[in-house]
DNA sequence: CTGAAAGCGCTTACAG
DNA sequence: CTGAAAGCGCTTACAG
């Protein structure tokens, strides 16, 4: 009764047509070594029953899985759909499919991950550290993004120009006394974001580098950043390193009355989702994943379809700036040129802070 | 000079020890049809070797990839990283990887994901469906998360229930007029939450649903949710169906300057990342993803090693009922027993907030 | 232009 | 307990 019981295969296609699988499967490849008549009655043939080739006959023969490993050293990190989308939508394209690993932040787990991505052959992996781990030579093609590891094959945002970019908007604005905002100062993507930061500060500008995870290890988990104070110090900007921490300078802002932007301008980096629901909406700076996916995946399936030597181990960059793809700015509410003498945001606020007596 | 040139396979380690492929197979897969003396010695030469076996060669002769497939219509989504990771958990746990594959929210390329998956030979396929589409039968076991689309194959977190449990809350701290935050309408998720909420307020409370597609289509994008003034009305609590949106009720009643938690206490859905990172840090539901997932990878693998007729299509829970999962109540800062009079957050700002003049 | 044959690496009846 | 053989579906020299 149900006439597609069984999945079509090859064999079935050169039954029903009466020619061999040999010139099926070339006819279906497209390697032109069939006549151009016969090809077409096979692909409408192949079309009528449904046909889907086999991945497993192809990649047994052939060697190769079409299928990329995605390292995710930190899956819970908020820049992981940004990620794994521009990678999905990359290799995609490029005729590959993603298969994903947690390695759950340790290293153990992350070899782990690595090996089990090996066993279901991929041809390659793209490597995601949060730290820059060092990835060993696994025999495969490897792209890693964002941390240097092995030189080479690496690519990344050019974090140190996005901390240009966002001092490069503040001054502009007319910001003179600047804070800057890092979590952990053994991050080396936070290290390159406030270098970059520093390195287009004026003659005349003042920055004051806080660390929150210093202050936390001082005055205890969830200390206030002390925002406010600086505020009164006369800090009119603050620029973290990440929107996850811009978001918590925000909140301490604006809780302790300060208004965002006239009493302090406010910046994050990478433009997560939630940078245009807070209000005033985030000033942020993103990472161009789509160029970062491409040419990591560029640089895998060249490694793996340019086969021979090349194509094991690391691939990518020669050069370490050659990886590096810069950022863009985005310009939201949350910062504005320095308030003039604006006192807070009473504006819109009834005396008593709108609560009902 | 280099010994470990080539893969080794089963042919390379029966040849070492002068038997049959078959043995060598069967001892490496324990099915105990081996000497154990042979089986020991077969197994030390594989790890000597560093033999691992190919899946291809596997997936042809059985007819099994151990690979799932994950379908995120919205992998820009905030959640992704936590369905990912946990199904990404509850798949190696169960020994399958898991292939993703992004239908970007629109009906044609979700088919389109679906479609690569299945050529790429995915034993079953997970799909989170923004919207509730329909799910067509693909041949192919399917279980669906959180939107219930053919009966009977679907597991969710019970958002009715989450509802519930933020309203007995708030409640429970003694606030009687509440408003809840939807976003859009149209969702049977956050009809859900707020149907939940609803059931659960004990006479003589009020609450108020806005919606805040309906507030931007009314008033122009980015339009304010207008807190501040039902603030100013008397209502001390603030309910919303998504972190997202907690966010920008909270950052929108801070900036008004509306004490959060005294002046009005804010809650959210989902346990997002900010959840954590803002100030007061925000009282939310968290789904039970490693649970959700579990029962998702656990009726796909059942459907697949179980194998015969109902190896095909929709697989899961018989009643609606069944597949859904508690959702847990997590209390940060943000929620608090209706502030006793009290007028703003003064307390921590100098009179002129915190500018110096 | 077309086909017969070999083989990728594995597992599974089947025979001994 | 062990082995010889077949076959999963595909591609690729090779021969005609």
């Amino acid at each position: 009764m149900d006439t597609r019981r069984v999945r079509p295969n090859l064999s079935l296609i050169a039954a029903r047509l009466d020619v061999s699988v040999a010139t099926v499967s070339n006819a279906l490849s497209g390697k032109g070594r069939v006549s151009p008549e016969l090809a077409l009655k096979i692909r409408s043939a192949a079309n009528d029953l449904g046909y889907v080739p086999t991945m497993a006959g192809r990649a047994l023969r052939t060697g190769r899985s079409h299928v990329l490993g995605l390292v995710l050293p930190d899956i819970a990190n908020p820049l992981f759909p940004q990620i794994a989308q521009a990678i999905e939508r990359a290799a995609a394209e490029a005729g590959y499919g993603v298969l994903i690993a947690d390695s759950r932040n340790e290293v153990s787990t992350q070899t782990e991950a690595i090996g089990r991505l090996l066993e279901r052959g991929v041809d390659g992996i793209v490597i995601v550290p949060r730290r820059g781990t060092r990835v060993a030579d696994i025999g495969s093609p490897v792209a890693v993004i964002d941390s240097p590891s092995t030189p080479g094959n690496t690519v990344s945002a050019d974090h140190w120009q996005g901390g240009q970019a966002v001092i490069e908007h503040l001054v502009a604005l007319g910001h003179r006394k600047i804070v800057l905002v890092g979590n952990n100062p053994a991050s080396n993507v936070q290290n390159d974001r406030i270098g970059g930061m520093k390195s287009r500060l004026p003659p005349g500008t003042e920055a004051r580098v806080i660390w929150a995870e210093k202050i936390e290890a001082a005055q205890g988990p969830g200390a206030p950043l002390g925002l406010a104070a600086l505020a009164r110090e006369g800090f009119t900007a603050c620029a973290a390193v990440s929107d996850l921490l811009a978001l918590r300078a925000l909140t301490e802002l604006l809780g302790a009355g300060v208004a965002v932007p006239e009493g302090m301008s406010v910046t994050g980096f990478d433009d997560l989702i939630w940078a245009q629901a807070v209000r005033p909406a985030l000033t942020t700076i993103r990472m161009d994943m789509p160029a970062i996916a491409t040419v990591a995946v560029g640089a895998l399936t060249a490694a793996i379809e340019g086969g021979s030597s090349g194509a094991r181990g690391p691939v990518m960059a020669p050069s370490p700036e050659a990886g590096r793809v810069p950022m863009r700015l985005i310009i939201r509410d949350s910062s504005a040129p320095p308030g003039p003498a604006i006192k807070t945001n009473t504006a819109n606020r009834s005396s008593n802070g709108g609560i009902p007596e």
